[in-house]
Parts: C-alpha cells; sequence; structure tokens
RNA sequence: GCCCCCGUAGCUCAGCGGCUAGAGCGACUGCCUUCUAAGCAGUAUGUCGCAGGUUCGAAUCCUGCCGGGGGUGCCA
C-alpha cells in the first residue's frame, strides 16, 4: 500500500474515532487525502483534513449550541486519536489547520534492510491483478525509416509498457503497420521506378512519390536479392511484388532502428490482414445489422453521432472511391484487439496531430459493445529539432529527413530516452542537437548513471575487502543524510503509481535525478567503507543502505529503458 | 469560426488545490593525500502571459483576453 494511502486510513480511523467518542461531531467524512508537502518541517506526509471539515464541524455544533471550533483545534482531537503503526512517528498541527505526519525514522531505517532483501520487489505495485494491456505504439507508416519523432513515442510508449508489466499487468507491446492505402500504393510505384532506374530505364518516380535517397537504398537491396528479374514484370504485377519486398524491408529495418533504442515489439500488426481474415467483413455486418451505416455522397458513414450525444457528427466508413476508410479500419483493429484477442485494457500511443481522431474512437467502441474506458490513448507533443539554431524538418516526403537512427548514433540511446521521457506529453519538445551533443557530459542522465556507478563500485570495493551484506543493525542509520535518501526511495511507488495513472512517465527521469543528488549528498557527507574495526557496524549498515540505493536506482533507470553503468 | 495543448528563473523544463514556487544547464565564490571531482558546499535570479471569478487556501479550478503550436468529415 502507498504510504499516503496508509496514512490517509489512519487519518480517518483517528477522526472516526474523533466521533465515537463525542470529541466531533457526526458527520459523513470527504475521501481523506494525504499529499507529500514542499517542505521538511512541514512533516512527510500531511493533509489537510481539519481545514476541509471545518464549516460541517461548525454547523453540526452550532446546532447543538456548542461554541465553534479552530481547524488546529480539530486537527488536534484528530491527531490525539491517530492508531498506532510502526510506520508512523510524531503527528503535529500546523497553524491554519494541517496535520504534518512523520515517517517513524526507525522504520524508515529498516526499509534499508528490507529493500536490499527483497530487490526491486520492494517497489512494485500491483495494479494489474494479471490484467492484459496492450500497448500500441510508434506504428509509423512502413514508408521509409523512422523520423526522430517517432523517438519520443517509442520512448513514452515503451516505458509505459514496463511500467505496466512491472506492476501486475501482463503486457503486449505492438505495432500497427498500415500496409494498405494510398501511401502504400504511392511507395510501390516509386520503388519499383527506382528499381527500373537502377538498370538503366528511363522512367520518373510518380510526381507524388517518395524522393528520398533511401528508397534507391531499397531497390539497391531488392536488386542484390533479385538482380534483374523483376524488370520482365509489367507495371501491373511488378508494383505488389515490391510493394510487399519493400514492406519486408521497411519493417526490418523499423525493427532494427528500435532495437538500437532498446524498443522491442512482441507483434507486428498487419492493417491488410483484418481485410484478409474477414475481420473488416465480420464488423461491417455487425455495424449493418446495428443500422450503424448508412449511404450518403456515394460513401458508407458510420453512425458515430448515435453514440455521442454531444457530437452531431458521423464517420466515413467507405469511401466514395469504395476503399474503406481509415476510420473502418480502426474499428476493425480495434474489434481484434478487444474481441478477438482479448485484451483488457489497451494503450494507443498517438501524437497531437491525431487529437481529433482520439476523441472520435468512443463512438466505435461503443457500438461495438466495448467499454470507452478500456481504451486509452495518451496524446503527445511534437518534437522540433534544430541544427545550430535551424529548424530540422523531419518531415517523411521532402527527401532529406533526420532519423531516429541517427540521432540516436549521435547523442546515444540513454540520453535520448532520458530526454525524450523528461518532458510532460503535453508539452512540445524543442531542443538543438548541437546543443544537446556539446552538452553531452553535463546530460542529467550521466550524473544519474554516475551515481550508480558509484554505488556499484562502493559494493565492489567492499566485496574485494571480504565485506559482505548479512542482518545489519539499521538502527545505525540515523544520519540525515541517510534518512533522507531512504525517504526519497519510499517515494518510488507513489510516482510509478502516478505515472501509470497519468500515463505519464515523465516523473521518473525527474525522480531519478532527484534520487541520484540525494545519493551523491550521502555519499558526501557519510563515509561507507572504513578501516577502523569500530566502524564495523555502522559499515555494515551503510552498505544495506547502499545495496538498497542500487535496488532503486537500476529500477528506475529500467523503467525508463537507460542502462545503469558498474563503472564510467 | 469552432475544438485541443502550451505560456513558470538567462536557457530547457518539472510542479497542476494546500502552509515559505523547484530541478538541470548557464553565472559567481570556495573545495581533489580519504569509497569514481562526470563530484560537493555556498551565492544570485521569478508581477508563475494578462484581467476577473470560485475557495479557508489558486502557478494549479472556472470565464474572458493576449501570444505560440496543433486539429477541424471520404489522408493516416
Amino acid at each position: 500500500m502507498l504510504l499516503p494511502h496508509l496514512f490517509a486510513d489512519l487519518i480517518q480511523q483517528a477522526t472516526r474515532t474523533a466521533q465515537k467518542k463525542g470529541d466531533l461531531p457526526t458527520f459523513a467524512l470527504p475521501e481523506v487525502t494525504v499529499t507529500r508537502p514542499r517542505h521538511t518541517d512541514q512533516g512527510d506526509l500531511s493533509t489537510a483534513l481539519p481545514l476541509q471539515i471545518i464549516r460541517a464541524v461548525n454547523e453540526a455544533r452550532k446546532e447543538k449550541g456548542d461554541s465553534p471550533l479552530s481547524p488546529v483545534q480539530v486537527g488536534e482531537m484528530i491527531a490525539r486519536r491517530l492508531p498506532g503503526h510502526p510506520a508512523l512517528g510524531r503527528a503535529e498541527v500546523a497553524k491554519p489547520g494541517f496535520i504534518n505526519l512523520r515517517l517513524h525514522s526507525g522504520w524508515v531505517a529498516a526499509q534499508a534492510g528490507a529493500i536490499a532483501r527483497q530487490g526491486a520487489d520492494y517497489f512494485r505495485l500491483d495494479l494489474g491483478r494479471g490484467q492484459r494491456v496492450q500497448v500500441e505504439f510508434v506504428s509509423a507508416n512502413p514508408t521509409g525509416p523512422l523520423h526522430f519523432g517517432s523517438a519520443r513515442n517509442a520512448a513514452i510508449g515503451d516505458t509505459l509498457a514496463r511500467l505496466h508489466e512491472h506492476n501486475g499487468f501482463q503486457v503486449q507491446r505492438e505495432y500497427y503497420i498500415n500496409d494498405r492505402g494510398a501511401q502504400t500504393d504511392i511507395f510501390a510505384e516509386t520503388l519499383w521506378r527506382r528499381y527500373q532506374q537502377l538498370h538503366g530505364v528511363a522512367v520518373e518516380i510518380p510526381a507524388d512519390g517518395y524522393p528520398g535517397a533511401y528508397m534507391i537504398d531499397y531497390a539497391r537491396r531488392i536488386q542484390a536479392d533479385h538482380g534483374a528479374a523483376l524488370l520482365a514484370l509489367s507495371d501491373a504485377e511488378a508494383i505488389p511484388r515490391c510493394r510487399s519486398l519493400g514492406l519486408g524491408l521497411v519493417t526490418a529495418e523499423l525493427a532494427d532502428d528500435l532495437a538500437r533504442m532498446r524498443v522491442f515489439f512482441d507483434h507486428w500488426f498487419s492493417e491488410q490482414s483484418l481485410y484478409e481474415d474477414g475481420t473488416f467483413d465480420h464488423v461491417s455486418a455487425l455495424l449493418r445489422d446495428q443500422e450503424d451505416l448508412y449511404v450518403k455522397d456515394g460513401a458508407v458513414w458510420f453512425r458515430a453521432s448515435k453514440y455521442l450525444p454531444k457530437s452531431d457528427r458521423d464517420e466515413v466508413f467507405i469511401r466514395a472511391n469504395g476503399e474503406p476508410g481509415y476510420y473502418a479500419s480502426d474499428i476493425a483493429y480495434h474489434y481484434n484487439k478487444f474481441i478477438l484477442r482479448g485484451f483488457d485494457r489497451v494503450i494507443d500511443v498517438w501524437a497531437v496531430d491525431h487529437q481529433n481522431q482520439a476523441a472520435r474512437m468512443p463512438a466505435m467502441l461503443k457500438a461495438l459493445g466495448i467499454d470507452p474506458d478500456r481504451l486509452a490513448i495518451p496524446l503527445y507533443d511534437l518534437v522540433t529539432l534544430r541544427r545550430g539554431g535551424v529548424e530540422v524538418r523531419l518531415s517523411k516526403r521532402s527527401g532529406d529527413i533526420i532519423t531516429l537512427r541517427e540521432v540516436v548514433a549521435e547523442v546515444g540511446a540513454d540520453a535520448a530516452r532520458f530526454l525524450l521521457l523528461s518532458h510532460s506529453n503535453e508539452a512540445r519538445i524543442d531542443f538543438d542537437l548541437d546543443l544537446a551533443v556539446a552538452q553531452n557530459a553535463e546530460n542529467p542522465v550521466y550524473y544519474v548513471q554516475y551515481a550508480h556507478a558509484r554505488v556499484a563500485s562502493i559494493l565492489r570495493k567492499a566485496a574485494a575487502e571480504g565485506l559482505e551484506l548479512s542482518d545489519a543493525d539499521t538502527d545505525l542509520l540515523a544520519h540525515p543524510a541517510e534518512l533522507a535518501l531512504l525517504q526519497k526511495m519510499l517515494e518510488l511507488p507513489e510516482v510509478v503509481s502516478e505515472a501509470i495513472a497519468r500515463l505519464a512517465p515523465h516523473a521518473l527521469p525527474h525522480y531519478a535525478l532527484e534520487l541520484a543528488r540525494i545519493f551523491t549528498k550521502f555519499y558526501d557527507a557519510c563515509r561507507v567503507l572504513s578501516d577502523d574495526p569500530a566502524d564495523q557496524a555502522l559499515t555494515q549498515a551503510r552498505l544495506t543502505l547502499v545495496q538498497a540505493t542500487k535496488t532503486c536506482l537500476a529500477y528506475v533507470l529500467d523503467l525508463i529503458g537507460v542502462d545503469a553503468p558498474q563503472s564510467m
């Protein structure tokens, strides 16, 4: 249980007791919230409950003819009735009407031993209770290399997946391949023309084709595998062939690019397969039977307005040209996710330019009989890349693109992930690549990694001196720097829980930085290893603390997919 | 026009109802015979875009305005 929840329970019990004993009048209590105050002199955890209930208290007292109480008096009445708990230390009531609670320092110190014993399990929560969750992310069109914007999607999606799989969910990472439709057609034709050009055929790529040099690379690879064999084919035969060969090349490349960011997918899902295995037909029939489809202007429309009372807008299901629109694919796809594959929960990670599309998803889910709350769509803003202050366009159609691969090669997967995850999803990321590289050594990610390397170094040295981690007397951990370090570790489950609830991982790198800073202060203030035999017990206790720190740092770094080095 | 996001220290950004607004970078001053100085200690810096409102309490919620970005039915 999260510490704020535990303490909220204690406060609630105390308040009920105060009511039963007649200190306070009886009335319905609001939900008790306990928060982490900003300043240490305001306790480790704090609640403003007296301020929230003061009106109800005094109204009830007035009816009985009693004089009004101050929030501080109410706070004291509650604080007096607090039940005992090993984690609970002192409780004090502060000025306007806060109850500020301290953790019991002996209990805090003992957590060092618990963490060292249990490892990362100490921090894990069973939020999912085994629920199956799918995280679908990146899913960029398979028409070329990933540009740097996709790196943000990759970092967010993968970290959301890691957060879930460490905290009680069964997770599947999926990449949705848009392997049908106009973009794929143009991609296939461009590839075919490039292939022909390699063999000296005087043809041009389509006017709206893909001009990037990478298309020539793909053509070369087809040439390497098949020589001139395709030249004998007609356009009608060659283009589908090139589509298939090209998609194979691109998806392999996508997987390779993403692997360089430590992102690995469990499943690559083909949009086309929805049309080949009958899912689309089945969903169409289903909607038709529900009278959710109608014809207008030569197109077939889905009656979305029926399911979204606030909207009178319907969606094109099948376009006038007979081709299903993307919304149709999305319906079939989500039918597949929820009904055919039975995920309890699905997370689609999309960029903000899909905001309207995201807003329309609940309509289809309701039509399919699926609770819309089972689908979550975190939206993140775009990444603007600059080089020497000049914006570098990431556009896929411009020919000159900055790829994910290039940037990762330049700044490294660790720095890239840490940086991309440090911003809230809604914030646009705008950074200068030259600056990022120039500041390489000053990058916060290295500060965190350095802290981990120092921790590892101490433990290595201790092992070399024959010291073994054993049952230490953690009561010896009483230095402010030691307790501050433990306090920070104890906050981690709250950070994780919040990140999952909001589908927003950005607090994790910030937390990692804070933890690293507090460790480094401890490192500076408290010598761990000592030659003096008289210090043996303290050394043991501190080694336990260092081991706990290693566990905690490594776990957070694992969650954000950043390496935890043993040395630097 | 309408909808969504952003506007917090010189820069990049956290904080999004709680009691004295933070971090990193940058600036300035000290600190390496001791477990990694990719470090530590200290100093300086903010009308939290503007104006109202709600609340015991607002950077945080509501309304309007200003500035930036995105979206707006047969592309995805």
